[in-house]
DNA sequence: CCTATCAAAATTGTCGACAATAAGAGTTCT
DNA sequence: AGAACTCTTATTGTCGACAATTTTGATAGG
């Protein structure tokens, strides 16, 4: 008899159920950035020895979260402002080519379930709920659900299991204000439309471009906090 | 007094070394795609502990290179049809975003650089010489100086440290023929022009059909062998 | 002869202890 | 007083052994 409920978490492991739990403690600022990473207290903490933990730090470091250095030890990544931008850059690149799958792959079925969604966030907005944590996730969800109906098992993989989490961390660690819910989410369904209309070329360079507004909205906010501080 | 001439390969830790090792003998083919991975027959070959060997598991699998489960083992990766499509699917999107880059970011001496391996690379064909690897070693290199030449860290990691080793394993395990090597070189020398001229917009729009090309010759390949098969 | 069940063997996961390396404190010399 | 050196200490790297799980082989039943 097989225990049901909890959503299994891959907990097959004690190193993958401590990765899990290292993760969240990450993105949510929980250790925050730059933190060091002490082998003995995390295994301490969560009660377990230093091989599993190990392991779990050596994925943390392949999800790029924490830095390691030999015989120095490791601390959770403190993005710099140049990282940031890079990242943006990727994600331009790979959320395009996403979308430009996902409108030659996604099915009529995810496509009319990406038309709910919207609708949903558009109550949201309107509500003004957006702006407790579901703007970061609702965004995310949708990004991530175009990547999905890409077909394209490794896109899924580098956005969706590397690069997000980062997105993630890097939203509670400088706690940047969303650019205009209102503008997303128009090009949000301009992306789905042209998603609709089975209109690959299109599809990309609108996802391109609201993401690159999203990075010049990033590299504005960082220039003016950075003059700020000059001040 | 330091000892010099070797490369020092980060070799600062046993797992280290040992991963790098692990690394050739995947790419190389003299680990087979498919191969089951002992730990305590790899741990006996390399003469060290299981411990570190487990470390550099962990990191060849997060370089894609093997696959593990839980409490069944390791393997080395098979790739499929499918997923070598994805991975240049991916390699599109990211090469025409790291030419864009380049172009603006290049200094006049990289670019020279560039020409420079043109001509080189020319010489080489002309002599056959191309044949032997000098045609694999040589393609990875101009590719990834233009990564380089972007000046995004995060592309160069997941291009060079990733993707690139995914591309010389299956260049290695298919034993594929390059797809017309003086149209190639060809390529490479419109998009070194674009990137001289400073034009990112064609410098990607080149780099992205170059690589698609290439994906186009590869699935033809692939679906040629596959029918061999069926026959 | 085939199948299902169970036990033994092999492999992976986990642990605690030891060795090697780097950071820090304290001392000494200029 | 400041700087450099050394020793101590704390942390990471490595190892061998034990525990848990999966596979495989044999055996008994149909």
């Amino acid at each position: 008899m097989k225990e049901v409920g909890k959503p299994e978490f891959e907990s097959r492991t004690l190193s993958d159920r401590v990765c899990q739990q290292l993760i969240s403690a990450i993105v949510s600022g929980e250790l925050p950035a730059g933190t060091k990473i002490s082998e003995a207290d995390l295994a301490k903490t969560y009660g377990i020895s230093r091989g599993p933990l190990r392991e779990a730090i050596r994925r943390l470091e392949s999800l790029r979260l924490i830095e390691r250095k030999a015989h120095i030890g490791a601390r959770v990544v403190k993005l710099s402002a140049e990282e940031l931008i890079d990242i943006y850059q990727v994600r331009e690149a790979l959320e395009g080519m996403a979308c430009r799958l996902a409108a030659q792959n996604m099915s009529d079925a995810e496509i009319q379930a990406l038309f709910e969604l919207l609708d949903q966030h558009e109550t949201s907005v309107e509500e003004q709920a957006w702006q407790a944590y579901f703007q970061k996730a609702g965004d995310l969800d949708f990004h991530y659900r175009i990547v999905r109906g890409s077909g394209n098992a490794m896109l899924l993989e580098l956005l969706g299991a590397d690069l997000y989490h980062l997105v993630r961390m890097y939203r509670t660690q400088f706690s940047v204000s969303h650019y205009r819910p209102k503008r997303a989410l128009k090009e949000h369904r301009q992306i789905v439309d042209a998603i609709a209309a089975r209109d690959a070329e299109l599809a990309e360079l609108l996802m391109r471009r609201h993401i690159s507004a999203a990075r010049q909205n990033i590299a504005q906010q960082l220039n003016s906090s950075q003059e700020k501080s000059h001040g």
